[in-house]
RNA sequence: GGGGAGAUACUCAAGCGGCCAACGAGGUCAGACUGUAAAUCUGAUGGCACAGCCUUCGGCGGUUCGAAUCCGCCUCUCCCCA
């Protein structure tokens, strides 16, 4: 546990670094670096773009708690303004651009989600329209001379899309610039991002090299897939949001395909080498399920474990009521998005009532009835307790 | 600047005056089966205290008893030429 960086665990900490990672550019750089005995300045960018953040972050976010244990000083860039212009990476469309208020909104739950991840007492935060605020147009310009249309244009995410004839919007070409920039304000000696980063975190490299800084060393991460076998991500729907109930998580990454449930212990648990190897050799119930209570009582905490195998309680929604229609019961325990949607799952009969199966959505639950088990499919759940 | 094509629900994509809350595919949700998995089969998939009503087919107006479908203007995108 000890955090201080001296130039003996240099090796310690190059295997740490190196560890699960796709691409490590330069490693002899690295490793020069971590000779110094310094604490590294390790980047991570985040944009807000949406509001939550989800399990294919934390793949970075566990990396960078490993490294700020070892002593590195973690600097986390909020990326206010870039959120503004919407990476271009694996994207086949054009993003649609945030306003500063949507941006603001998203910022304030990132940072109270990564707080469960890192000690945020020893992380150095930025948002980069500290220093994107104070460009002026003719800095602006000069930014984009330092990078060629062509070099832009090798991007196979560029590629695609002119082939595709989908639009390409001009300040996406910016986006990478406005990254690497970030490098270069807050002089980074490492940035971390997944491996569909490689492009911007190439730009870094690139960008403190003309401006007479060391390039940073880039370091990318696999990334993981969410249901559908694509990469998670909030805008494929595929993603395990880390705003998600215990209940929903744990189901959620019981879900996950069985030839990457080893890559998810090693990149988004604190389980022992020796352990995962263990634990893939055995069933992979066992497997799943120490995945699935290892991350949910990650996030949740391990009580919350109970809570995954028994109903959360929750009151009555309406204590002016004696008695309401199942579906609108369920759809105000916050258990469906609609009452519609709540029929829908009745006249399925996904819905059981203390363990009966109840298939008529206008039926009426009797307060006096309380406390009440109601089971919707696996995966939601309720113990309705009377109002307080 | 000139010419052509297009904008439909989470995504792709049919529909081209009433039978349209809108074919189909993917995704998602649920049921069966299972390892609370995957695969497979089946059903559902705008909202509403729901045999009814309300709001949807880029936007705004118009024609019509009736418009996603016809007309006008606007916004946005792609292609070809300059």
């Amino acid at each position: 546990m000890s955090a201080a960086a001296r130039p003996t665990m240099s090796l310690k900490h190059l295997e740490l670094f190196s560890q699960g990672a796709i691409d490590l550019i330069e490693r002899a750089d690295l490793s020069l670096r971590l000779g110094s005995g310094r604490a590294l300045r390790v980047k991570f960018g985040m944009d807000p773009s949406s509001p939550d953040l989800h399990l294919g972050h934390c793949v970075q976010l566990f990396k960078l708690r490993a490294l700020q244990r070892a002593g590195m000083q973690i600097v986390l860039i909020v990326g206010d303004s870039t959120a503004m212009v919407g990476d271009p990476s694996g994207r086949n469309k054009l993003r649609p651009q945030l306003t500063r208020a949507e941006v603001e909104a998203n910022l304030e739950t990132y940072i109270s989600q990564v707080s469960k991840v890192l000690d945020m007492q020893r992380t150095e935060v930025h948002r980069n329209s500290e220093w994107f605020d104070k460009m002026r147009f003719e800095d602006v310009l000069q930014l984009a001379s330092r990078m060629t249309v062509a070099r832009m244009l090798e991007r196979d995410t560029f590629q695609k899309r002119v082939g595709d004839n989908e639009p390409i919007g001009i300040h996406e070409f910016l986006y990478p610039l406005m990254q690497g920039w970030d490098s270069v304000m807050i002089r980074a000696d490492v940035e971390l991002g997944g491996s569909d980063q490689l492009f911007n975190l190439i730009v870094g490299r690139h960008l403190q090299e003309q401006t007479g800084q060391t390039p940073q060393v880039v370091l990318t991460l696999p990334l993981i897939t969410g249901f559908d076998g694509r990469k998670m991500s909030k805008s494929y729907d595929n993603s395990i949001p880390l705003t998600d109930s215990a209940r929903e998580m744990f189901h959620k990454v019981l879900r996950v395909e069985d030839k990457n449930v080893k890559q998810w212990l090693e990149l988004l648990t604190e389980v022992e080498p020796a352990e995962i190897e263990r634990l893939c050799a055995g069933d992979w119930r066992d497997a799943k399920d120490r995945l699935a209570s290892e991350i949910t009582g990650f996030f949740h905490g391990r009580q919350s474990l109970d809570d995954v195998r028994e109903a959360p309680s929750m009151p009555w929604p309406d204590p002016t009521a004696d008695r309401m229609p199942l579906a609108n019961l369920i759809k105000q325990l916050g258990l469906s998005a609609s009452t519609s949607d709540a029929r829908r799952a009745v006249q399925q009969g996904a819905v059981t009532l203390d363990g009966t199966v109840a298939t008529d959505p206008v039926f009426q639950v009797e307060r006096a009835r309380l406390p009440l088990l109601l089971q919707l499919g696996k995966r939601r759940a309720a113990r309705i307790l009377p109002p307080t």
